[in-house]
DNA sequence: TCATTTTTTGACGAGAGGTCTAGATTGTCC
DNA sequence: GGACAATCTAGACCTCTCGTCAAAAAATGA
């Protein structure tokens, strides 16, 4: 059917722009992204570029939007690991972890999206990129949920799933933001390896609620490794061809 | 002496200009601020706002550089309480929630200087603002010393005061981060109270590494209470009265 | 008062995002 | 196969941006 072989090459085209224009804001952030150039990259003209996104901020926030796919799908992997409550939150972290470490360009493109003008770009996608971020919290509540009701965990009445959801998110957001920033000399700071410094910590929070097995009752070293092995590495795999 | 006269006439419209940079920049971010609204906006022509200031970025770090200043005096102050070093970090968290509450502007506003090119922004401007962060990194650190020096914390040998100090800066910096920039919806997520859920998470984080006296083993209220009425309520009157 | 220095101005250039119409390409039907 | 219709593409064009610079204005000093 010819009108699917157009179809397929507009999708095509799509998908090189997207790629073009990630390549951009990387080499100098958002006003380094130029919809001129981007249209000489692709070697198709401007207006052929608009009928694609409807304006800058569109393209910015599509690429958001891939960016937290990404990371959505990692999760949902992390979090069927079979083990314990803990162990399962632990999967999460390793995850945003090597996500960080196998994407460092998404993440950049997505803290660029956040500081672009957000009125611009369409509402549906807003509550796409609004969804990924939601269900990235359920899984983690739903985690802490698990250890409750295993026992693992006694969550304090002044304390919600979700707040301790949030308060592991929010720390991991400010590590990943500080260091991707690169704004900040922590070297100077004396702090060598943020991300090491970002688990201990979460650790330790953990282990502050009471979350069994606490630290040093359990060798969670080993248990990263399990992580990694039987739910994470493959799917990176995957999910690093399909973004070449 | 005239050129007096003159240089304080200089020294004030230089003010007028970056208080009328924050007004536009916190109507619409980085693209709403234009050096020919700013010109207009203070009554005089582009070129002097030109000798003001040597392109649009160092407008903006200029911004950023008198928020890390505010925020610097606070910590100093913060960290002058009278108490036991736990309670002294409390003083210095409560500092930094009390500066994002007074000033929501400011924190803004360092967001958006941070997305902004750093390239082209004066190598002393830059070399200042890191230096007002690795003060605030240090006061911290400090505190954590004094912490182990009075046995109220026994550090773990693979944990660094400088680490303990980059994870309470890194959560609320997230914390921070995630509830200015306005992209993230909180409340259908069911975090009600973001700066609540920072205060606990920290709390059981320094309660996980034994820090003394733990949450449950001392009236932090009563601790909050006086580190407001006795270091931090005077000092932020002082400041906000200059910056009006 | 007038010459010299300093400050201020706003027209200008280069390049950005976004629009719109003329023309090229594709698809359809006899 | 060829003519007409529908769709897609190109790039000139408009307005706005940052940053520059020569000329005009103001301040200074003798």
């Amino acid at each position: 059917m010819a009108a699917s072989r157009k179809q397929r090459e507009i999708a095509a085209r799509h998908q090189r722009i997207l790629a073009a224009a990630r390549e951009q804001l990387l080499e100098g952030g958002y006003l380094s992204l130029s919809m001129d150039k981007l249209a000489a990259a692709v070697e198709y003209s401007k207006g052929t570029i608009y009928q694609h996104f409807s304006c800058k901020e569109e393209v910015v926030a599509t690429l958001a939007l891939e960016t937290a796919r990404v990371r959505l799908s990692l999760f949902e992997c992390a979090a069927t690991f079979q083990g314990r409550a803990r162990e399962r939150m632990l999967a999460v972290g390793i995850a945003a972890d090597l996500f960080l470490e196998h994407f460092p360009d998404h993440f950049r493109v997505e803290q660029i999206a956040r500081g672009a003008v957000r009125e611009k770009v369409s509402p549906e996608r807003q509550r796409e990129l609004a969804a990924c971020e939601q269900r990235c919290m359920q899984i983690c509540a739903g985690i802490v949920r698990d250890g409750v009701a295993s026992g693992d965990l006694a969550l304090p009445d002044e304390v919600s799933a979700e707040e301790l959801s949030f308060s592991l998110w929010s720390s991991s957001f400010g590590v990943f933001t500080i260091v991707t920033s690169g704004a900040f000399h922590l070297e100077d700071m004396g702090v060598a390896e943020p991300l090491l410094a970002l688990r201990k910590g979460q650790n330790r929070m953990l282990d502050g609620f009471g979350w069994r097995p606490l630290t040093d009752e359990h060798d969670y070293e080993a248990s990263a490794a399990r992580i990694r092995a039987e739910v994470l590495d493959e799917v990176l795999l995957t999910l690093r061809e399909e973004s070449l």
